[in-house]
DNA sequence: ATCCATCTCTTACGGCATGTCAAGGTTATG
DNA sequence: CATAACCTTGACATGCCGTAAGAGATGGAT
């Protein structure tokens, strides 16, 4: 009965359109709910092109859908980070690289604008909220330690301050009141001025 | 039937405990959503002592208590800020005022952490997100003429990410990763800085 | 080509929350 | 006290979630 990917599952053995009918599914899911939070089962499996009691066959509930979904986000979101070379870059370089990860991810994952999907299924595991912020903040202690950033204030605080301004700048977005260029260029600058970059990234070296 | 505070209705005439019972719906609406935003109307009745039936006799849906809600918070938040004096005190000094009526204002009513309550009313109606932005963006306007801030940021837009970055600090409250006091103390000192107010508060006299 | 396990679909049910309605009792106000 | 406004009870319709059983279709392996 639709393990999913709870946590170290034997890798139990699908049949090639089970498979189809997930990706279908968490595809759907991404698009449908990026749209409206709010989208009943109905219309995701719908949209996925499969029937709402198959989407229970893989996904026990709403919330376990949401927290593959959520799971799968995470791992693209990880996989982004990783090229974005922010232990080896320059501080300031690596946060906009950062920066830049983020505007791709949330446009892909339009759906983790709206905070009471994720805050929902709290428990544990491992959504973005859990993962990305400590990559940050070790990105931010590092340019902490070099000089090129402003030891005064925690880490862990200006890491989540970081990620809390990109959110607003998303929003301004969503609600028409900046162009998606305009968001990530004042994002960066405020970024770079609230972690004590003294210039532009490029200007640490 | 129930037109409660639509807009511009000539203030009809209520017996005195019907009075009574809208003042508890809505206190009790504030206090239960504000801990669970997902409440049931049957859970905020018995709460205000009355039954689901007499809240609707009252608000004619959901998103009616909602709006009502919101709409009392944005009276009350308004009535803080008026006490704060943004537009006579040293903009420094204005802007720690004005983020202090934020702390309060965010302890009465923390539902308002919850965007997803806020963000699904939108049709225009004055609720905080319509009525605040503008009172800092004047202040932060005038703190940019004054050369307390810096003008090179739009005050629209530095508005927009004062305000998120003190719902960012709550929500490390909220998290148990943060004391009130810390995440207000860290607020200030991010807010300043992002503005570009190049000192403390008081420092800009 | 055939067989079996697995997957999907259809149909159906129970539960919970929202919203509506009608009837009857209660309270405030003139 | 009499009336109108208000509250309560009970009942009902709807929509979404979650569950279940059985029939049909598909994939994988022999």
């Amino acid at each position: 009965m639709a393990d999913t990917l709870d946590t170290a599952t034997p890798a139990r053995r699908r049949r090639s359109d089970a498979r189809r009918s997930i990706d279908a599914i968490l595809n759907a899911a991404r698009i449908v709910l990026g749209e409206r939070a709010d989208a009943s089962m109905e219309e995701i499996a719908t949209a996925a092109g499969v029937t709402r009691q198959t989407v229970y066959a893989h996904f026990p509930s709403r919330d376990a859908l949401m927290a593959a979904l959520i799971e799968a986000a995470a791992a693209e979101y990880a996989a982004l980070l990783d090229d974005a070379g922010l232990d080896t870059a320059p501080p300031a370089d690596a946060l906009a690289q950062f920066l830049d990860a983020g505007w791709r991810f949330l446009r892909r994952y339009p759906l983790l604008l709206n905070p009471t999907v994720t805050r929902i299924h709290r428990p544990k595991s491992n959504d973005p909220h859990d993962v990305v912020p400590p990559l940050l903040e070790r990105l931010i202690r590092r340019g902490q330690q070099t000089g090129d950033f402003d030891p005064s204030l925690p880490a862990a605080w200006l890491a989540a301050a970081v990620i809390g301004l990109q959110h607003t700048a998303a929003a301004e977005v969503a609600d028409g009141r900046l162009t998606a260029a305009k968001a990530a260029a004042l994002c960066l600058e405020s970024t770079m001025r609230l972690c004590g970059s003294s210039g532009r990234p490029t200007a640490s070296r």
